[in-house]
DNA sequence: CAGTGTGAAAGTCTTCACAGCT
DNA sequence: AGCTGTGAAGACTTTCACACTG
């Protein structure tokens, strides 16, 4: 569909406009405008229509935009239109609070399983899944299919079992030790730090 | 110091740069390069040395940048000579989660107090800190000084709450619920919304 | 020589502004 | 009349490439 290729920083708008575009429905709106999703992310309402114009032609000219329509063009997109399911390395703070955080199933996401290399926590379960030895990871998501991972293990062990998910066939991975994976082209990688946010955020507060 | 004005994108990557000469200083190295910080966070060399000439010129030719000394520049730049108190609106499971991360502490953050509106968790105590009720915040931040806020409370609780902390003196915002804050220009808001980065690399995965 | 700091060039992204559709 | 879709302009960012320094 797309014809030019898109600018990643483009497809990384989306999920922004799919979330707004959720809020809109479930609030009773069934017509929405650039103007108004714009509004409502604090943007400007011609990037949205061009960055919506790489995907092709989703308004009516002087109406604006279908809600539920535009929701399932993005959706599908962005490959919404399945259910993905991930794994979670590390059962510790983060990895539990992660698995237990219910906001996934709703917006294309299943959490399966937890990984642990810590023999105590191997066998129990957390947020009603259970927790795998590492080493089992391969096998695992090979079985399942897994393409998605997220890391939540500590900084120095990170690199080491991202290695072991990549050689698995995970595609993607989600961060959450604060360090930089190195990884093969093909896969993505995304982080998530929080205190990388706070310290941006400090600079300005004089 | 800043004698153009800085681009936020550059302040963005500062605490990146932070978080790699840390680990190369507790890994023992007391000199780096553009080069060397460059491939280690992926990025390309000229793109740190443009960064930091922003800030003024701390290398030695030939050689490179002491750690230590770079380390200490970037910490005073971002404003890190200092610990910064923080609040945790929401004491649900982020929150909590939130609450008890230990890597605030010695990256220059102090989380001091959770606020719900939980008769129920109001009182009690989460990772050893109190749990007080939200109506208490106002007084709380103007009484501790607060500046920093992470709000981790349901999505249609979150502009009010957010607007509550700034009302008392809050100037920035750590927000973890799934939405778009609307607040005043003054006040910085950054946003961590798993699902986001999740969705994004959905598109690539064929 | 190895590596910085930096103008200038190249590249990318956002915004403008308007033709065209309903 | 109101709003989309989009070339073209403008703004911003990254990268290049080299004079300069210890």
């Amino acid at each position: 569909m797309p014809a030019k290729t898109v600018p990643d920083i483009v497809v990384a708008r989306l999920p922004l406009y799919l979330r707004a575009l959720t809020a809109m429905q479930n609030s009773g709106k069934t017509f929405t405008s650039s103007k108004e999703m714009a509004q409502w992310l604090g943007i400007g309402s011609a990037q949205i229509r061009k960055d919506l114009s790489y995907f092709g032609e989703f308004g009516k000219q002087g109406k604006g935009y279908a809600v539920a329509e535009l929701l399932e063009k993005l959706r599908k997109i962005l490959h919404l239109d399945r259910e993905w399911p991930m794994v979670i390395i590390g059962a510790g703070h983060i990895g539990s609070a992660v698995a237990a955080y219910p906001g996934f199933a709703h917006r294309g996401f299943r959490v399966c399983a937890l990984f642990d290399n810590d023999r105590a926590k191997i066998g129990t379960s957390i947020a009603g899944l259970c927790v795998y030895d590492v080493r089992d990871l391969p096998e695992y998501v090979r079985a399942h299919n897994i393409r998605l991972a997220m890391i939540a293990v500590p900084a120095e062990a990170a690199q080491a079992v991202a290695e072991l998910a990549v050689s698995a066939g995970v595609s993607a991975i989600l961060n959450y030790a604060p360090l930089n994976l190195v990884l093969p082209d093909h896969v993505r990688v995304e982080n998530i730090d929080p205190v990388l946010h706070l310290q941006h955020m400090t600079y300005y507060l004089g």
